[in-house]
DNA sequence: TACACATTTGCATACGTATGCAAATGTCAA
DNA sequence: TTGACATTTGCATACGTATGCAAATGTGTA
C-alpha cells in the first residue's frame, strides 16, 4: 500500500536526493530561495519531492541558519479583548512575513522567569511583550541575550528596549477636555495596574488636562485592569456621598464593568446620571448596551509597527531601541453627556479633538 | 567587560564543558532528567553553566530526539471569547507539561493548506484543532502524517482522528425542555456555520427536544458564528409578522448581538416580549447586561482532556481516535422566561435539569 | 590486596539541513 | 574548434545536542 517504502518518520532532504537522482545540496538549494539551482534539476526535485511527500524540517533548518523564523508573543492573560484582537492581527502580519508565533500566556505575571528560560531555550528571533505588569528586568534580560524586543503597549522608563504605544497620554487629555467641555463637575479615575507605564500616562494626562481647567479634585480608585477590582473600585466611588458625574476607567475592558454596576447595582442611568468613559475602543464598547465613548488604539497600525521594529533588527542584525507612538482617536459614543460643539464625523464615526490652541 | 569572553551567540554546551573541565557529553547529561552523571560533576557543570549564562539548545535538541515539545494550536479567529478562553487554558496547562503553544490564528478557514505546511515543517509533536470550518482533509493530513491530532470543539464523521466536544445535543435538547416549560410557543434558531459539527449537534438536538413536546415548527436562520450576519437574522425573525418568542442562539457570542438587535432596534423586553437563549456562558453571557440562560461548556476540563490525549499518544506512540463528551450545565439566568419547576441551585448557580425519565 | 560489579565518563557518531569551495558543465564569441 | 567565462553541481563540513559503547573510576566483599 505504501509502495514499498519503509514508512520511519518524515522524509529527508536526502531521500528525495536519491530518488531525484541528485545530490542533498540540490534539495536544499531548491527550497532556498535565491540559491543557485537550474530549472531543470529543479524541476526533478520538486516531482520527487512532491512523491514522497516532502517537507523541509524547520528544526534542521534553523540549527543551521540559528534562525528560527518563530517570534515569542508574550500576554499573561486574554481576559480583555484587546489582546486576542491584537494577537490575532499578530498572526496575520507575521504569516505575511513567514514567521511564526510562540505563544506563552496563562501565567501569573510574577513567574516571568521560566517563561525567559523558555524563551531562550528555543532561540526565538524575536520577543514581543504586551503583558503590562512583567518584570521589566525580562525585557532588559532578553535585550542582553542580543534578541531583539518590543514592548507592545507599554514602556519602560530605561529605553534600553523598543516599545510601540499609542498617545496614552494626549488620548486621555482629550478626554478630560471632553468631559469638562461636557459640563461635569466631578470626577473620578478608576486605574489600572499601578505599576504600568500605559495607567501612568493615562492617569497623568487625565489628571493634567482637569488641572488645565483650574480642575485639582479627582477622586482614584484602583482596578488594576481586572473586572471585579473595577466593580468594588466602582462601588467605593459610587457609595461616598458625593457622588462624581463623570468617571474616566482606564480601559473599557473595566470600563464595561463599571458601567453594569453604576446600572444594575445603583440604578443609575447613563449618561443622565453618570457619565463614563473608557480606553482601547476594544469590541464590547461599540455594543449598544454599553456605546462607549472612549479613545481608540490603533491595533493594526500597532502591530504594524513591532513587525516593523522586529524585522528591521533581526534581517540587520543590530539592535537600537526604537520608540513608536501612534495617535489614537477620541471616539464619541453615547455613554457620556457631550459637549454642544468640537464634534466632527469622520468615516462615519464621532471623534472629538480638542480645542489644541485655545 | 565581558570579562574576555569574546561574545558571539549563545553559549554552547562545549563551552560550558570546557570552561568545568569536563565533557560535552558530561554537560548533556547534566540537563536530561534521568541521565547518568554523579553529583560531584552536575555540580561543577551547573556552576560552569550559570557563569555563563548557558541554556540549552532546544532547536538542537529537537533535531536529536525528534520531539520538539511545541503543540500547535489551530485557531482561525479569537473574535468570540470563548477560544481566548480555551488558548488561555491550554497555555496554562500545556506549560504544566513542559510543552509550548505554536499559535496559528488569523486566517481565513478555507486557505489551512499553507498552515498545514507551517506545522509539518516544525515537526510539532501534536496538533490542537479549535477552528469550526477547517477543511477536514487538514486533519486527515495530518493524521496521515502520523501527527497525533485533537479536534476541540468539533468532530468528524469519518473518526480517525480524536476529538473532545461537550453533550451539544444533549444541551440543547435540555433548553428546548426549559423553554417548553416556561411557556414559549413560537420559536427561532439562529445557526452557527452550516458545516461544522457542533452547529448541527446543537440544532438537531433542539428540534429533536421540540418534536418530543409535539413542536414541529422552528424558524431557522443562519448566522454563521459571526456578530454582524447574527444580527441580519435576528432583524429578518423580528420583522417576521408572527414573531417568536423563544429563540435559541446556536452560541453566546452571537446571543449577545442578537439581545441588542432586539433591545435597541426592536425595543422589545427581555424576557417579558422575547426570550433568548444561548450556548457555552462565555464571558458576556454573565454581565449583568446580558445575563444569558445558556449552556456551559467545560473549559478547563475540555482542554484538560484534550492535553491528556495527546500526551497519551506522544508517550505511547500509537495513534488510537478517541472521543471525549463531557457534560455541560444549564445555566438558568434572566435572558428567558423560566419554568415554575426544575430549578436548583447548585454552588451558587441556578441549573436546570429537564425531567429526563418523566 | 584482589576481585567482581555498579556507576560514571569520554569518544565518536547521528540528527537534517545550509553553504563555501572546487570541479563540472553550459554558453558564447572569435 | 578553442578558449574565456558564467552557471550549475557535488563534496565535505558545520550547526548543538543526545546517546550507544567501551574505557575508567568507584564501591563493597572475601
Amino acid at each position: 500500500m505504501d509502495g514499498g517504502v519503509t514508512r520511519k518518520g518524515p522524509v529527508t532532504s536526502s531521500q528525495v536526493a536519491r530518488r531525484a537522482g541528485v545530490s542533498q545540496s540540490a534539495v536544499s538549494r531548491t527550497f532556498t530561495p535565491g540559491a543557485s539551482i537550474s530549472p531543470a534539476t529543479r524541476a526533478k526535485v520538486l516531482a520527487a519531492a512532491k512523491e514522497l511527500g516532502y517537507r523541509p524540517n524547520a528544526i534542521a533548518r534553523s540549527l543551521i541558519t540559528s534562525r528560527s523564523r518563530i517570534i515569542a508573543v508574550v500576554m499573561a492573560y486574554l481576559e480583555n479583548l484587546f489582546y486576542p484582537d491584537v494577537l490575532e492581527e499578530l498572526g496575520r502580519r507575521l504569516a505575511a512575513e513567514d514567521y511564526h508565533v510562540l505563544l506563552f500566556t496563562g501565567f501569573k505575571d510574577r513567574d516571568s522567569d521560566p517563561v525567559f528560560d523558555q524563551l531562550m531555550q528555543y532561540r526565538v528571533d524575536g520577543i514581543i511583550l504586551a503583558s503590562t505588569s512583567l518584570s521589566s528586568d525580562l525585557s532588559e534580560e532578553c535585550a542582553a541575550a542580543g534578541i531583539p524586543v518590543v514592548l507592545f503597549n507599554r514602556t519602560t522608563e530605561r529605553d534600553a528596549v523598543s516599545s510601540v504605544t499609542s498617545e496614552n497620554r494626549e488620548g486621555a487629555r482629550r478626554l478630560a477636555d471632553f468631559l469638562v467641555a461636557g459640563g461635569h463637575k466631578r470626577f473620578a479615575f478608576i486605574s489600572g495596574l499601578q505599576n504600568s507605564s500605559t495607567n501612568r500616562d493615562r492617569y497623568e494626562g487625565f489628571r493634567d488636562g482637569l488641572k488645565s481647567h483650574g480642575i485639582e479634585d479627582l477622586t482614584v480608585q484602583t482596578g488594576n485592569f481586572s473586572r471585579s477590582e473595577a466593580e468594588t473600585a466602582a462601588r467605593t466611588i459610587l457609595s461616598a456621598p458625593e457622588r462624581p458625574d463623570a468617571i474616566f476607567v482606564a480601559n473599557d475592558h473595566m470600563a464595561v464593568a463599571v458601567m453594569d454596576v453604576a446600572r444594575y447595582e445603583f440604578g443609575l442611568s447613563i449618561p443622565q446620571d453618570l457619565s463614563i468613559v473608557g480606553y482601547d475602543d476594544v469590541g464590547p464598547s461599540r455594543w449598544p448596551s454599553y456605546d462607549i465613548t472612549t479613545v481608540s488604539q490603533p491595533i493594526d497600525t500597532m502591530v504594524d509597527a513591532a513587525v516593523r521594529i522586529l524585522m528591521d533588527q533581526i534581517t540587520s542584525g543590530l539592535i537600537e531601541p526604537v520608540h513608536e507612538l501612534l495617535p489614537g482617536e477620541l471616539i464619541v459614543r453615547s455613554s457620556a453627556r457631550k459637549p454642544r460643539s468640537g464634534l466632527e464625523t469622520v468615516n462615519g464615526r464621532t471623534i472629538y479633538r480638542s480645542g489644541d490652541g485655545l
